[in-house]
DNA sequence: ACAAAAAGTTAGAGGTGACTAACATAGTAT
DNA sequence: ATACTATGTTAGTCACCTCTAACTTTTTGT
């Protein structure tokens, strides 16, 4: 199982992630607000699981593993977010906010029953 | 700040609590399938915060401030439920499994938008 | 009341995940 | 090329939360 601290590196690799995709520390520190010896040690455990390519010193980047990951955790970011913008009428920025403490709460299925709730939801109100 | 794990203690007092409110460590360790000697670690944690009485050995029960925190984290439970199983048609089990995963996530903003949205929804249906 | 059983605590250890301070490597500019 | 700066790592510390095993207190039953 992945930690929610651990799926916050994997995504903030996503989202800071390039055209090579390959990321630097310093750049994840930042956009998580940790300082780089903790993101140093995250590396370490998330290369030991295979979700990303590593070497010290260097950029990294997502392996297909790490991607598949970063996918789900994106959809169910992405689909909170949604909800609290169209649903609950929600700013953007909190929104987003919210969305990343929940996120890593909530599995496959509410997941799933969500998105289509509220892809149903902007249908009726054509939004 | 209070800790998830903190919360669950809180909860598990606040529902476990007979009409005197005193409640035994063995009920809470066998209710968040916890070993006993958590429960005391996390009784002096909850003492030490003012939120439960307890003296070793003895049964407990939440200080008024333990219930006000109480009151707090049932409504979110409850309000996730609902959305769960009203909006979402989840099962009411699987319902409260997640909600107990998620409440510990949102803050009094979004319970109170989720609270009025639930109520619309059940009132536009007629449920 | 007193022995046995149940309930609760303490001590010690392990995992996670953050921090600071000191050190090492990489990149840049003259 | 070398010195400077930025970036990244290591070592050591701390807090949190859990566990097991051994011990203490309370309750129960005869």
């Amino acid at each position: 199982m992945l930690s929610s601290s651990l799926e916050d590196y994997i995504e903030a690799i996503a989202v800071l992630a390039g055209d090579s995709g390959y990321v630097h520390a310093s750049t994840i520190s930042e956009y998580l607000s940790v300082k780089k010896s903790s993101v140093t040690a995250a590396l370490r455990n998330l290369k030991k699981r295979n979700l990303i390519e590593y070497q010290p010193y260097k950029p990294f980047k997502l392996t297909l593993l790490g991607q598949e990951r970063a996918i789900e955790i994106l959809q169910r970011h992405t689909v909170l977010r949604d909800f609290f913008v169209h649903v609950l009428q929600i700013e953007m920025e909190q929104a987003n906010l919210a969305a990343c403490k929940i996120e890593h709460a909530i599995g496959a299925d509410i997941t799933e029953k969500l998105v289509d709730f509220v892809r149903d939801f902007k249908k009726e109100r054509s939004i």
